[in-house]
RNA sequence: GGUCCUAUCGUCUAGAGGCCCAGGACGUGGCCCUCUCAAGGCCGAAACACGGGUUCGAAUCCCGUUAGGACCGCCA
């Protein structure tokens, strides 16, 4: 029987949450999930100049708010913990000693200056450069005092290849690559090393990370292999990238949840857009658990992709449309109120963001603000004239519906000979402070006959 | 420099040798509607990077070219 799947994301608390690492933990998630496994969170702080707690902070509460929960992780705990790389120093050295009893790695006493020099030699020369071994058969009278090694990995001459979920057999060459470094001189786990004796002794049965780790993979396997054990399944996933088409860092802020979230763009949304990017589950707006019943390796892409921001929008529009007013007025902070219901729900289908909504539902949601240039404009003689008919039809009106909210206006026209622009427009704004937004039937209906002659008097006085 | 990955409309993609003079979505242009912004309706422009093979037939398979990218650290 197959293995329980374990699955993780194991960012690194360096910066902010990107749409591109998000589609990783997604992917990752609904793999874990589809397959009714666990989905992992591993801090991975082994850098402690650049790692900082509130980052990782930052990117559980994203992680939270777009609705991916993980199963086992530095606050949630778990059997396999624990999950923080700088948590796990003594895992590293211990695994790192078993290697070095059996031969596997051995410690390595060059000088960074040495290592250099050997570099821009191999380079100038046109060779890949790689280390060239020279501590592989050092004897015990040989060892220099007084200096830290460090410990490298004792590389097979081997061919690995491997199956990759999405691009198929890969093949390399381990004479590419040089004993690499498994525990630095500082006595911290090396990138490779670190990452697979946690996926090792987490039991991670399936690694979906992006395709910048395909040529980490062969070393990783080795290492597996040195350990005694079977490598997981890999499926390395395009790169996200920009308009332009360079990658998405984490320099590009808009890109960032955080960023998102505030800019007003809901879950949701964010997550339809991101599942896109090198995935096709079809058009239309899916939930957390259709894109897991839907998710499959298979229909993975194989080329890089960039991430749309007008695509995000039309999600989020989407988004906003069919989430209920209540919800809505939540978010936006506001009472759930009964006359604000109404408006929330009139109001929503004209927003592309939450920042949009709280702009159009402003006017209900307590007094207006003019601003200078709509104030300006509701001075001009025509105006007046526009708000005076208003007041007067508005006042033998009874109450406000979309029924007589054209005999209004037509007897505006008439009392004014005003149309158009010159007729809308100020009516527009007196009531909403604003120049656009909804239907000025739906707002008439909505302010109710109180609040309408309440603003309009606020100019005539 | 070496190894590896990738290549369909502006963007995301459908496409597993004939169903494709390439389909959809977002965006975009025009028109209708209209007080505005949206929404909605209708119509349109827009792509198989290039060159060679293989085949009766290629977007699809192979090779090369070009372009982009990743990796080659005591960074992750």
């Amino acid at each position: 029987m197959r293995p329980e799947a374990r699955t993780r994301f194991a960012p690194s608390p360096t910066g902010l949450l990107h749409v591109g690492s998000v589609r990783t933990a997604l992917f990752n998630y609904l793999f874990a999930k589809k397959n009714g496994g666990k989905f992992i969170l591993r801090i991975e702080d082994t850098d402690r100049i650049r790692s900082k707690r509130e980052f990782e902070n930052g990117i559980m509460e994203d992680l939270r708010w777009l609705g991916l929960r993980w199963d086992e992780g530095p606050d949630a705990g778990g059997e396999k913990g624990p999950y923080r790389q700088s948590e796990r120093i003594g895992i590293y050295t211990d695994t790192a000693g078993r290697l070095l009893e059996n031969g596997l790695a051995y410690r390595c006493y060059c000088t960074q200056e040495r290592l250099d020099a050997l570099k821009r030699e191999q380079l100038k020369a046109g060779s890949p450069p790689r280390y060239d071994g020279k501590c592989r058969t050092l004897s015990e009278k040989d060892v220099p005092a007084g200096v830290t090694p460090s410990i490298r990995f004792r590389v097979p001459e081997k061919r690995i290849t491997f199956d990759d979920g999405v691009h198929g057999t890969l093949s390399f060459d381990s004479r590419l690559f040089g004993d690499f470094v498994i525990i630095g001189s500082d006595c911290i786990a090396a990138y490779n090393f670190a990452v697979v004796a946690d996926d090792a002794l987490m039991g991670i049965t399936d690694i979906i990370r992006g395709d910048d780790h395909v040529s980490n993979t062969p070393r990783q396997i080795l290492l597996f292999e040195a350990m005694g054990l079977r490598p997981p399944a890999f499926t390395h996933i395009p790169l996200v990238l920009d308009r332009d088409g360079a990658p998405l860092g984490k320099r590009h802020a808009s890109a960032s949840i955080k960023g998102l979230r505030e800019e007003g763009f809901l879950p949701g949304a964010i997550l339809n857009a991101i599942a896109r990017l090198g995935w096709n589950p079809g058009e239309g707006r899916l939930g957390l658990d259709e894109m897991t019943g839907l998710f499959s390796v298979k229909r993975l892409s194989k080329s890089p992709s960039a991430f749309d921001m007008e695509r995000l929008k039309a999600f989020n529009k989407e988004e906003l449309a069919r989430t209920d007013g209540a919800a809505l007025l939540e978010l936006a902070g506001l009472p759930v109120e009964r006359g604000l219901l109404d408006a929330a729900s009139a109001v929503k289908r004209n927003a592309i963001t939450m920042k949009d909504f709280k702009t159009l539902i402003t006017p209900f949601a307590g007094d207006v603000e003019i601003s200078g240039d709509i104030r300006s404009m509701l001075m001009e003689p025509y105006a007046r004239k526009v708000l005076d008919a208003l007041r007067d039809s508005v006042f033998k009106a009874g109450l406000l519906d979309e029924m007589n909210y054209n005999e209004i206006i037509e007897s505006v026209k008439q009392a004014t000979g005003e149309k158009g622009k010159r007729l809308y427009l100020p009516v527009r704004g007196a009531l909403t402070g604003q120049t656009e937004g909804i239907e000025l039937a739906a707002i008439l209906k909505l302010l109710g006959r109180d609040r309408v002659l309440k603003r309009i008097s606020a100019f005539l006085a």
